[in-house]
DNA sequence: ATAAACCATAGAGTAAACTCCAAGTCAAGA
DNA sequence: TCTTGACTTGGAGTTTACTCTATGGTTTAT
């Protein structure tokens, strides 16, 4: 598969995917004798792993941590494990911040519909 | 309140809610004869709501339209409930969005608490 | 055979949101 | 009185994650 077939594949720019196989996240993909990128089922699959943890916000850097320690092999089984632990710890506590403020947003919304908000300058509710 | 207590009441710094103001999103805040701010009720609100939307990851240029179309008054209602509704779907989007990345984490935990994941390089489950 | 349409690399540039620094003012305690 | 510590400002610096540019090679259609 192509560079722009993955792209397409994913909606994100080739230069992205350029961007992790440089930072180690993903490949190295394989090239033909001009250099060319061909991507196999292994690299996609890595790929929807690391855009999928990536459209969450989990940064590149734990994310190749991760990666590393998987290239390193079954001893770091326990060490992985943990790290995904964190991280859904993480994940978790964001989730719920952002259903906090969607509340609030629904909520202000509602005060919008019924026109019980403040109109002025410096009033209690923004 | 000093900005030192309002730093410490929502966990950000000080610089932050300096930089906060400069962009207009919060007061201008109330200064004394030597220059030095003292936060109102009012503020703390407008700061109150603004740490809540940003830790959602609503960007500041947002909001900072947002509060912009509430200094303008009355006639900008409609908009702002519009802009409100906006942000709140993009929210509920990255939500369902850090949903699915939690719950791949959580199936991969179960994995290797199950001891079913590849150990080697280049297999199909990371 | 020449231009269009891909691909490549290295490295520079960008945007967002802080974060830090230098230089200075003021108030209180030893 | 002098030092410590909290505050101020303007502006520079940092981090993250891309994104773009310049330059050049390869295949394909006219």
């Amino acid at each position: 598969m192509t560079i722009q077939e993955v792209a397409t594949k994913f909606s994100v720019s080739k230069d992205t995917l350029r961007y992790y196989e440089k930072e180690g996240l993903v490949g190295p993909v394989f090239k033909n004798d001009y250099g060319i990128r061909n991507y196999s089922e292994d690299d996609l699959q890595r790929i929807a792993f690391i855009i999928c943890m990536r459209s969450a916000g989990i940064p590149i850097s734990v994310l190749k941590q991760y990666v590393d320690l998987y290239e390193q092999g079954a001893d770091t089984k326990e060490e992985r494990r943990l790290l995904l632990e964190q991280q859904r710890d993480v994940l978790a506590e964001k989730i719920s911040q952002m259903q906090k403020a969607y509340d609030k947003l629904v909520y202000k919304i509602e005060l919008y519909q019924d026109d019980k908000l403040d109109d002025y300058i410096g009033g209690k509710e923004i």
